[in-house]
RNA sequence: GUCCCCAUCGUCUAGAGGCCUAGGACAUUGCCCUUUCACGGCAGUAACACCGGUUCGAAUCCGGUUGGGGACGCCA
């Protein structure tokens, strides 16, 4: 029994479940299957598994759409809803029926919770007891009167299912372990380890790329794809992504939506390299981009055990994405930073040219609108700062540097060369000429070096600012 | 409880029997650079869970122990 196809056309997809909302080890999932898809030029197709109405919204639908678009992980078929396509498991369900792989179950509720009951209290794997089970000569119950059964898969007896997952390796598993699962409800409304595999099948999946909760699911779909008379997908199986305590990710754990990574000012890329380099390696290499992610990726290179996520690394890695973004593409992804901190970019420096001089010393875009609010705003020095830095000591150095200011070339070399010259003239050490004046044209005793502030100022607005304290 | 999976510095990882007195990165500590804060540079602390076995030789292979995680739904 073969259970990996050579695939002439690599197909992947991502099928979340739109119950709650896209955390980081729901999205890094999606994104190995992604990269894996994009590295063999294959399809990678969104499938959106909302069977569950109790709890799936339409909220979380958008936020799986939103976070894939942030993210830049472009599905080239879908979305597809489950909900929408009932007709064909329908369908499905009617066809094992009729092989005999699938049959009525009239037990109820109660009666099975007495039965997982029993078993548990004997120390046994609860399941299913196969009451309904049919079998060769075997003398099924009277069936009882007004109850609408469930259908169930009929999983082999005996045997062993296989398969070499590209991440755990070869995983075997006894059928005497597996008990009949539902497959559709009294209602008619299949279940998920159905749809999956109707699913699958139907849109022609070659690799199933999923997280490893989902392993011991594995070894029943694959008799359901025998059942249906097809050969199963191969089967990789990611490790898990822990918070940065170890713990399991969840909401109500503190652990964030994708899309707070954005608010925050997280750049994509920088958010794709984290991901990616949390249980995905190529050799020692840490800072990539998403063409070099997708020119690397192979599955052989996934690690087997789970990862915390670390968000002092993710700042780092942020950081050094954005020492790496052009000029105009950081200006353009920092302006909506600017105008949310209610900063008026019109009349002042172009965003580009403020993330250029302020990309050394900012791990995020929100944190860079925040220290860029002084290009575009006028500073408010403290009296305790320009007591302490506008001493009558250096403001005659600083009404002349002032003078000579006016017919200085306003690029950093110039101003530079000017302002050591005044010091030097003044008998002053750099220091005690250069802290005022970033008092003054900042507000604060952090900034860029004061040469690169002017040039980004300008000269005229560097005066008005200088000129404001020294008359 | 039963079944499945996992186990290298605090964290992410390299390592596919000798290249390992275990490498890189984040964090951390110290020093240097410096027009402040950063950035950057240099240096340091720090790990193969444990016990057996295979082998001339094991972080790497095998078995067990311990410790984590997952599953055991008419949830996905």
């Amino acid at each position: 029994m073969t259970l990996q196809n050579t695939p002439v056309k690599i197909r992947t997809r991502y099928a979340p479940s739109p119950t709650g909302y896209t955390h980081l080890g729901n999205i890094r999932t999606a994104l190995f299957a992604w990269a894996f898809a994009r590295h063999h030029e294959g399809v990678f197709v969104l499938r959106i598994e909302d069977t569950d109405q109790e709890r799936s919204t339409p909220e979380a639908v958008r936020v799986v759409l939103d976070a894939m678009r942030w993210l830049g992980l472009n599905y080239d078929e879908g979305p597809f809803y489950q909900m929408q396509r009932m007709r064909e498991y329908k369908g499905a369900l009617l066809d094992l029926l009729a092989k005999g792989h699938a049959y009525r179950c009239y037990t109820s509720m109660a009666e099975l919770d007495a039965m997982r009951e029993a078993q548990t209290k004997a120390n046994e794997k609860p399941r299913y007891d196969g009451r309904w089970r049919p079998e060769p000569g075997k003398v099924l119950p009277p069936i009882p009167e007004g109850v609408e059964p469930v259908i169930r898969f009929k999983n082999p007896a005996s045997g062993v299912v296989v398969w070499d997952d590209q991440i755990k390796g070869r995983i075997e598993v006894q059928n005497s372990e597996l008990d009949d699962l539902v497959i559709a409800r009294p209602d008619g409304t299949p279940t998920y380890n159905f749809c999956v595999v109707v699913d699958d099948i139907e849109m022609a999946i070659t690799h199933v790329i999923r997280g490893d909760d989902h392993v011991n699911n594995t070894p029943r779909q694959i008799n359901m794809y025998l059942a249906f008379g097809k050969t199963p997908p191969v089967f990789a199986h990611t490790p898990t992504v822990l918070g940065p305590d170890g713990a399991k990710l969840s909401k109500r754990h503190g652990a964030k939506s994708v899309m707070e990574y954005e608010q925050e000012g997280f750049l994509p890329d920088a958010m794709i390299n984290m991901l990616a380099r949390m249980g995905w390696s190529h050799g020692n290499d840490e800072i990539f981009t998403r063409q070099q992610l997708i020119n690397w990726f192979d599955i052989k290179d996934i690690g087997t055990s789970a990862s915390r996520f670390d968000p002092e690394k993710l700042l780092w890695l942020n950081q050094e994405h954005i020492k790496r973004a052009g000029i105009e593409e950081l200006g353009d992804m920092l302006m909506p930073f600017l105008i949310k901190r209610g900063l008026i970019v019109g009349n002042g420096p172009s965003p580009g040219i403020v993330a250029n001089v302020l990309r050394d010393r900012c791990q995020t875009l929100a944190e860079m609108a925040d220290v860029a609010a002084y290009f575009y705003e006028d500073p408010t020095p403290s009296e305790a700062l320009l007591a302490l830095h506008l001493t009558a000591e250096v403001k005659p150095a600083l009404q002349a540097l002032v003078t000579v200011l006016a017919a200085t070339p306003f690029n950093k070399v110039a101003l530079s060369g000017v302002m050591r010259e005044q010091a030097g003239l003044a008998g002053l050490k750099l220091p005690m000429l250069m802290m005022p004046l970033r008092v003054l044209l900042t507000g604060r005793e952090q900034s860029p070096a004061v040469d690169s502030v002017m040039q980004v100022l300008g000269l005229v607005e560097t005066l008005r600012r200088l000129k404001k304290y020294l008359n």
